[in-house]
DNA sequence: GCAAATATAGACCGATCGGTTTATATTTGT
DNA sequence: ACAAATATAAACCGATCGGTCTATATTTGC
């Protein structure tokens, strides 16, 4: 059973987590915490040292979500085309309703703290290489299995899958719509479907 | 000629640019600008009557200085398959040699700008449209010409282009290393030769 | 070269920043 | 249920925030 203090740590992330997502580091100031809690500042600092440490747990609070959110969504499908489709389905709309608010917390993250916050940006980087990784596992598994060509390299291919999507959901948010990342979703479907096949 | 306010307001635009890029508009002090310019306050607020008005002036600046660069790059190649391969060019490396430090100024200006800056986010959406423009346009002269297919749809395509590159921009940011950039700007090359192909 | 206009330095302002302290509640193990 | 441990509220701290003001330099038009 979690403590008391563990209820209220894991009740405060989950209140900072969007708002970081939202407004990045520097804009959010632990007075925002304070009102989004509803707890005293003594409260805050009873249970945390720093204002870094908490956006550093928020971060890992938000990334682990979607980890959980995508491997929930893949973990019924028995083939790398279906795995890889659930992604796709995954991030279909994903500006308008995601996991949580802000937008993407890794790219919100990489770009915001690649040139001020080193203790938030290794977080990050590490998330990255987690989610390519991922991706590499399944295109790798496809090949194997004669879904995908020999041909295909799973480390680029899974970069420009990533590339795609992430780029899209920047261009999608800029303009307040999901149409771009929707489309960005749809071509990667195509190159899956034309020209990642053995056929 | 540039009056003395001309040429004081375009030094402190210089100096400032970079370091909104680098470390985004809230990170950003008047003492930081202070500093870069060696100018004392008074100095400043004589020639800019807010920070916000700072912060647009630079990110025109930066977005403007992008553009007449990817421009002065294209502007000998007859052919759109030239262009494009000169925009490739153009991002080659880029994390490592930015125009303006920081990286790329959409991609910065548009999640920072996102949820708190909304007269920025505009200027981010006007730049993303110009530059999706440019590239459709580019694609559309190469379907009129015939270097590549009737089948390809431009807006699309110029989509694709511009999110793996922006997508290739963070993932390399991140890792310190233009390496995954590079290798997603190859791929668009290879997807230009042998996808758009008439032939 | 002189007078009017403009630009800059630097002290100053109230508000807010992240963080600390201490006294009081509230949990907790027994 | 009671005592020891833990958690919270709220006043408080110095530093820094964006921005203003005024006296002094510096340009400018003539």
């Amino acid at each position: 059973m979690l403590s008391k203090s563990d209820k209220t740590k894991l009740f405060i992330i989950e209140k900072a987590a969007p708002i970081f997502n939202s407004k990045g580091y520097a804009a959010t100031s632990m007075q925002d915490i304070i009102d989004a809690t509803g707890l005293a500042k003594g409260g805050i600092y009873g249970n945390f040292n720093t204002k870094d440490e908490i956006a550093l747990e928020a971060f890992d609070y938000s990334f682990n979500k979607l980890r959980e959110a995508i491997a929930f969504k893949i973990k019924n499908e028995k083939t790398a085309t279906g795995k890889l489709e659930a992604i796709l389905d995954f991030y279909h709309n994903y500006t308008s309703s995601p996991i949580i608010a802000g937008g993407c917390v890794l790219l919100n993250t990489a770009t915001d703290a690649d040139d001020t916050l080193p203790f938030l940006k290794e977080r990050a980087k590490k998330g990255l290489k987690d989610m390519l990784y991922s991706l590499k596992m399944i295109l790798e598994k496809g090949i194997a299995n004669g879904e995908f060509s020999e041909h295909m390299n799973p480390q680029i291919e899974a970069e420009s899958i990533f590339a795609s999507i992430e780029g899209g959901i920047m261009m999608s948010q800029l303009n307040d719509s999901p149409a771009i990342l929707n489309r960005q979703l749809e071509q990667i479907r195509i190159r899956i479907k034309k020209r990642f096949s053995n056929k």
